[in-house]
DNA sequence: ATCCTAATTATCACTGTATGAAATATCCAT
DNA sequence: ATGGATATTTCATACAGTGATAATTAGGAT
């Protein structure tokens, strides 16, 4: 399956670059050869995952059906929604739904719970694990270890007002987690944002995703003092316990 | 670069299933064998492609991030938005982008002209070529003959009010939108739904995408008398011209 | 609980396909 | 025009993907 692998691992380049990439940039970044990329690039452009311009390739309109028939029939995320939205009106804050996606996560449903709805929602959003609380519970709450070592191996973190955390710290805030069975999140990704997340399981216990709520630091109090950490929790296990179990 | 085909027809099965699908039914619908269905589906689970359920397997939250990509880098539809939404509010009627994609079309982006906006927007919709005026004018209009032979190979086509079409119908009706430059759609894929729409080409004369304009039958007389056919080509032009060209 | 069937996972020898070096062609800038 | 960079084609070789078979697991019925 090593062709398969390239072919997705291509697909990621693409989907990570702003802007149309050349194909000796794209046999760069995945570090294969030319006439390899060449090949793979045309199997996703035939299949309309990636598109050819005038200056470079882009993703392709096939993944926007595969997305459409995703949003569809994901079951956690037909499940979720009616939480979300509960949530979100109940707190008033913007309550998000979190996938994970090998060592990232993946923003799968939104509910804006304040006023101003945003112009473009950022539904699709890959974000990274750690910084941010509805990562971070993805790192506590593993059951194997495979992210085990993805949290062994995290560099040191720069937060957005420049607070800088090293692997120790890391790990006890993992483990703060874990003890409490919710994060939070303050000025981490970005400046003026506390969040609250929660980890999902089924009800066998694996993950599923996470939810989060979201607003503005400086409405927000002691977030782990209030009502919050209670209504993540509660709306983590209202969406896992209505998920069919199994692998 | 058979098996990479062969993991993006698998994808494909995922996509147009509206439902969870097992493993076998999976290798059924591609006609590959069971284990090298499930060597292919493991892969996609992998890169998040696929997701795995308590009953089956369904397209997985990657293709949201590919789909988040693409609707932000891609030139056509960058560039054909304030068209979309100007034409949109010219008219007072929806305005729609589509690609396409092998022998499918699939709407890129909406902007809706009436008063009523849509809950769910169907955008990644993947949609027939031959019913719709958005999707005939690609049959129309294809420079090379692939598409040629996708029309020859069209089954007599049924619409939605039960008008039959055989293949000689058809062709004329493909001629006549070649002669006219824009295509008309009159309850064909759905009751009370009338559209007018263009092929976009860029600077070199490739197609690119096309632009549709729906409303209610009720509503509009014939179309094709009417200023639409202007509009609809004149916006077709105006995302056409403002998209660098080069294959 | 127990059996039976169906579905999923693992194993492995063979074959055909993906690979990458090199050569050729094409595009762009000067 | 000329040169340099980028893209495409060609081809022999290795090895990765294939699918028949077997082992395992899950699901349903009794």
């Amino acid at each position: 399956m090593r062709s398969v692998h390239r072919a997705f691992d291509v697909l990621k380049v693409l989907e990570l670059a702003q802007q149309p990439l050349r194909l000796t940039d794209i046999a760069q970044r995945t570090a294969l050869h030319v006439a390899t990329t060449q090949r793979l690039v045309g199997v996703l452009t035939d299949h309309g995952y990636a598109s050819r311009h005038a200056n470079g390739y882009t993703a392709g309109p096939a993944a926007l059906s595969t997305a459409h028939a995703f949003a569809t029939t994901s079951p956690l995320r037909l499940v979720a929604r009616p939480v979300l939205e509960e949530v979100a009106t109940a707190t008033g804050l913007t309550a998000s739904l979190y996938v994970r996606v090998q060592d990232t996560r993946v923003l799968i449903d939104r509910v804006e719970g304040g006023q101003r709805p945003h112009y473009s929602l950022p539904i699709g959003e890959r974000l990274p694990l750690y910084p941010g609380a509805a990562g971070k519970v993805f790192l506590a709450g593993d059951p194997d270890n495979d992210l085990g070592k993805i949290a062994d191996e995290l560099q040191p973190i720069t937060f957005a007002d420049g607070t800088v955390l090293d692997a120790s710290a890391i790990h006890s805030d993992l483990q703060r987690i874990r003890d409490n069975g919710f994060a939070t999140s303050v000025d981490e990704r970005r400046f003026d944002t506390t969040a609250v997340a929660a980890l999902i399981r089924d009800t066998a216990d694996r993950p599923l995703g996470s939810i989060g709520l979201t607003g503005a630091t400086h409405s927000l109090g002691d977030v782990g003092a209030g009502a919050l950490p209670a209504d993540v929790r509660r709306a983590a296990q209202a969406i896992g316990s209505r998920v069919p179990a199994g692998a």
